[in-house]
DNA sequence: CACTAGCCTTTGTCCGACAAACAGCGGATT
DNA sequence: AATCCGCTGTTTGTCGGACAAAGGCTAGTG
């Protein structure tokens, strides 16, 4: 050990592939490279940074990944907007495999579809609206199909975070959304009557958004969270299991 | 144009470098690979795939950025299951490039830490209520340093939010947080007491806290988030403009 | 027993090469 | 003339080998 005093910090040299990663990003973040634009080609990529192909190509692996640039059909680059729907698998992802119980997801979730139909109620346009009553229409006709209900009633939870017009909002409750599905599908198939109060919900809900009526909305979203929970509990779970990593499937891709 | 119906689809045929990428986050998620255990080295993944090294390597860099593996200081690879403080900056990243507004930010922000005290009150610690303290303490003692009354104040909600002992609630409200943050400087600076009117609703929220005060909480929240709209309203910017670019450097390191 | 020097391994980077896939272009066909 | 087709140059994905720098490991030293 030494016996003076540590006069400097440790510096960190970022390698290659990181800097060519970070040049670019700095150009689409700044909006010098707008979303839609081409980044140049490999060779080009590599003349301009001075380094060589495999390095250029490490750097643009981490940009790709990170929803940053992206290919078109020819596999030329081109910047663009990370979209959430990338970005909320991902999370989902992270939540599972950090173990956080179905509790921590119920509340949540109550919290954000609570804001969410508020919003939606005050906002919602007749094309939001539309595609609600759309979608309700489906899930009557899907009444006897377990797995099917639970995807359109997921797919309700989504429009109505659309009809909120606040994209902030739907990308907060879009990774709680995800993991929610796989198990509304189990109790369609355990407890009696799931699926036809699911679709009486729904259409309350939307019958509640039609006439701009929160307090309706507020509380038939409110039940219908709570018999998610009711029957979570009834399929013999517990509520403050960690939720499982089988159901990242469903929620990945 | 061909005048007989398709008869497949287009089939994917997967690069090298994602199979392995893929291949490995499988045996992460699936558990097989635990978080904090190796990954072979190159060479031994390279004998494992039968693919050259440049290939896993951008595979790795793949996963690397997602999150799912990590190097310790002798660079060597290991699992490791992702934390939301990476996701939280790429989501705040994602939100600013879609140019989300101020309002959309405002108004979510609010059901989240609205949400977040509630929770708080109900469960926070001694631990957590000490940290809440002693960040309280440091936020008087610099009052007359915006910006780092600011980053004090940031630091309060994520306190608040651990608080709650809600992972979902944490992690779903972090990128509006780190969004939040370089505004409230600009605040702090603009308006008449704000960093004082900051300081009383946090010592106000603790209070509430420490006594369990649900109702209390509430209302020094509500008046706290209020509070940064008005300001910011009073910096001369509107509410529906997009978030800037700039916000940016603050929300990713 | 602690400590240091040197060896071995591993990573980051470079070079060069080649097949497959694609875009663009010019010629052939109707 | 417009359309289709095949050719060619370009670009990507992958491969093999190579080397310097940095870190870990081991054996020898005090």
């Amino acid at each position: 050990m030494s016996d003076h005093q540590d006069r400097f910090e440790r510096l960190h040299v970022a390698p290659a592939y990181q800097m060519v990663a970070e040049a670019i990003e700095r150009e689409i973040v700044a909006g010098r490279i707008r979303p839609g634009e081409p980044i140049g080609t490999e060779s080009e990529l590599v003349r301009q940074f001075g380094v060589n192909r495999s390095t250029v190509r490490e750097g643009i692996r981490v940009l790709e990944q990170g929803g940053l640039i992206s290919r078109d059909t020819s596999r030329r680059l081109f910047a663009c907007a990370p979209h959430h729907n990338r970005l909320a698998s991902r999370m989902s992802r992270a939540l599972v495999l950090q173990e956080v119980t179905f509790r921590e997801l119920y509340e949540t979730a109550m919290v954000l579809e609570i804001a969410a139909i508020e919003q939606a109620v005050e906002r919602a346009t007749k094309k939001d609206i539309a595609a609600l009553a759309e979608n309700v229409k489906k899930t009557e006709a899907a009444i006897d199909d377990p797995a099917l209900v639970a995807e359109l009633n997921s797919e309700f939870h989504l429009l109505l975070a659309k009809a909120t017009q606040n994209r902030v909002l739907q990308l907060a409750r879009e990774p709680t959304g995800l993991l929610f599905f796989p198990t509304t599908e189990l109790i369609c198939q355990k407890v009696p009557n799931g699926a036809a109060r699911i679709v009486e919900a729904n259409t309350m809900m939307l019958n509640a958004i039609r006439e701009r009526d929160k307090k309706s909305a507020l509380t038939w979203m409110r039940r219908h969270v709570e018999d998610w929970r009711k029957g979570f509990e009834r399929t013999g779970k517990e509520l403050d299991q960690a939720v499982d990593k089988s159901y990242l499937r469903a929620a990945i891709r």
